[in-house]
DNA sequence: ATGGATAAGTTGCGTTCCACAACATATCTC
DNA sequence: GAGATATGTTGTGGAACGCAACTTATCCAT
């Protein structure tokens, strides 16, 4: 007869979450180096795997190149037949893709549209994506689950986004919508935070427990906490709107609106007037401005720096994290930038705060939310694959 | 033959330190209280009851009105035999107490002193102290560790003060010398950090995940942050100081600096200006405003409420907060201007964020610094009681 | 006062999960 | 091909908790 208590709550589930979690983030093990690494037993390790395989969550194969003396050990590597539907709606278009808890991406399309897209179109598409695709490229996978990263305010528990401003959403309940449209259980999230989270585990931020994401998108600036190695979500599930901070701006003339808020005054829209662009993606702003040798561009350049660094420096003061991470047109100032950046912040924030401080550019590229919404959809998986 | 895994990995540290928390946190229990809160079996309480009894870190009694039917249980309660010196030196004073374990207050004392202590000093009048109550009030007890709360920035992992501008120490390893006086582990942190600790588990952040508190003091604004009810650190230590913080101060006229940080806008300096005082405690400042009639006394008082304000929706936007508790002179203002400040903070974040924000005074009165220091003091003793 | 109802402590046994040691196996090196 | 080396495999034992039956202490109604 099973224990009574609560499930997962023994040592087991924490243990067999141990090891899936760690062939998940770091890929494919022997089961050598998880005895080494989690400092348990062989025998325990072999057990434990053994129900893994059993569950189909892990596969076992024998290591093409031995490469060193004694018995070969078994690699184990997390199941590509797991997946998840990582989904990000926007303004133009809707990706929308299906990763594997090996993090292969096994499809991915990208769906353009005319028009705004409502929520139940957008729920209607998922599964009708997800059908055409379980009998061919997911033939034989199994799908834990969907994560959406929404670009927009969302309340994480019960899957409401609250405002997505640019695709005219407002308190629509979006998990709600997707599962009843496919029967798969649902998660939301922020798109920046999402972001943040794919950098943490898999780009510019691997290793580091405390890292601030900032990203600049066309709809303004978002981001993302990463604190003791843990996303923040805050007490509603809103943390990381840094495009709605009110910075300090030191010179008057920096100023370009009476509201001073961080995302209007440092704008994907003014950059791309400054090069005389009317639309363009981030790659194209990118090099446009890293050719342009006009003086007006490299002043506005300069003048959003400065004012993301007064932000930025708010933030260190507060989180004194290990390294900023800046994406989207935001990793483009980065570069052009760097040391000015890097001046103005050690100037404003506390010395010692900034001390140890890195401000690196995303190192994912635009894989990154629909990672980050994988994450999100694997989360309760990963946590206790017991159970299931 | 003990297992040979890492110290403490398994489930029975894990449940001895999940009931001796329980009973320090939340003061004496019965035996069938605790088993209904952990969801263990009552053989395995009374088994890890008794061990911690064995240990001499609890106390079982019977309870003096058992009030119902059914055979009485038991009462476990932290012991107050098992302390904490908690430390807080000042320009002025030192403030030192020895804590148990039950959160009683066994002694507690300030030394004044004329002119500015030296490191060196501290750790002598600490052990000096020890030394003094080790046969009275402190017979029989056994001193854990101790806490010091720093009024400066403290890196918390080595035990070094790197910067406590007002007692001008830089760089000081304030924790290798007291623990080179003492004999016994010492641990520091940052005051106000260590304040949030305190309010976030017995004061006004009582139960809540996310809380900011913000402190102030006569050398400036502090702060700490609770996240996901775990203390904010940072990389290097640092996290919380929201006093060199610039946040925009829509109003030129409200500006008093030009340098802009918070804590010289809104300052316990200005305040005791607007009152015509030269120096006075809380208490007495907090007095002074609340009866004054004097429009200028009101319009200062009004400012530095905007101030605050704007610094707190930067912060609101960020981490979204379920409350933000108020120290110091910071509680007189935010008493004076509650509905000001409420309405500029939600007129400056996200509505959502600022949704269900509360703002409130902390509720700890002066002991607050010293109960922070002690549950740092106790942190280790409390995550594994096993092994000591 | 006395007996039933109730709640909780106590005791002994069973299960789960992991460590350990002895043995088996697969590779490399000489 | 033998020894060295690393690792898988198997069986046993112990730690920690759940469970059920029993015991004890209190309240309450008569």
């Amino acid at each position: 007869m099973p224990p009574s208590t609560s499930p997962a709550a023994g040592t087991r589930p924490q243990n067999l979450a141990r090891i899936l979690g760690i062939v998940h983030e770091d890929g494919a093990q022997s089961r050598a180096a998880l005895t080494e690494r989690t400092g348990l037993n062989r025998s325990t390790i072999a057990d434990l795997v053994a129900e893994l395989v059993r569950r189909r969550l892990v596969d076992e194969r024998v290591p093409e190149t031995p490469g060193r003396v004694g018995r070969p050990s078994p690699v184990v590597s997390a199941s590509a037949d797991v997946v998840a539907i990582a989904v990000n709606p926007e303004v133009d278009a809707m990706e929308i893709a299906a990763v594997g808890l090996d993090r292969s991406i096994r499809v991915r399309e990208r769906l353009e549209s005319e028009s705004l897209q409502t929520p139940d179109a957008v729920a209607a598409v998922i599964a009708e994506r997800i059908a055409a695709w379980s009998s061919d490229e997911l033939a034989g996978a199994r799908i834990e689950a969907i994560g959406i990263a929404v670009p927009g305010l969302v309340r994480t528990s019960d899957g409401v986004v609250r405002n997505a401003p640019h695709l005219e959403w407002r308190d629509v309940p979006l998990a709600d919508l997707v599962r009843a449209a496919t029967g798969i259980p649902v998660f939301i999230g922020n798109d920046a935070s999402l972001g943040a989270v794919a950098e943490h585990r898999y780009g510019a931020g691997r290793g580091l427990e405390d890292v601030v994401y900032l990203n600049g998108g066309a709809s303004g600036i978002g981001g993302g906490l990463i604190i003791h190695g843990i996303p923040v979500a805050g007490a509603g599930g809103y943390a990381g709107e840094f495009g709605q901070n009110r910075p300090r701006i030191s010179d008057d003339a920096d100023r370009r609106t009476s509201d001073g808020a961080l995302e209007a005054e440092v704008s994907r829209r003014l950059l791309l007037d400054a090069v005389d662009l009317d639309a363009a993606d981030d790659e194209t702003l990118d090099a446009e401005l890293t050719a342009s040798e006009s003086a007006d561009v490299s002043a506005e350049v300069a003048r959003q720096a400065r004012v993301l660094a007064s932000a930025l420096a708010n933030a260190v003061n507060v989180l004194n994290p290990a390294l900023v991470v800046l994406g989207g047109f935001l990793a483009t100032i980065a570069a052009l930038r760097a040391e000015q950046i890097a001046d103005d912040v050690a100037a404003l924030a506390m010395s010692e705060s900034a001390e140890g401080l890195e401000i690196r550019p995303a190192a994912l590229g635009a894989d990154r939310l629909l990672i980050g919404a994988a994450e999100l959809a694997f989360a309760e998986l990963l946590s206790d694959p017991s159970e299931r």
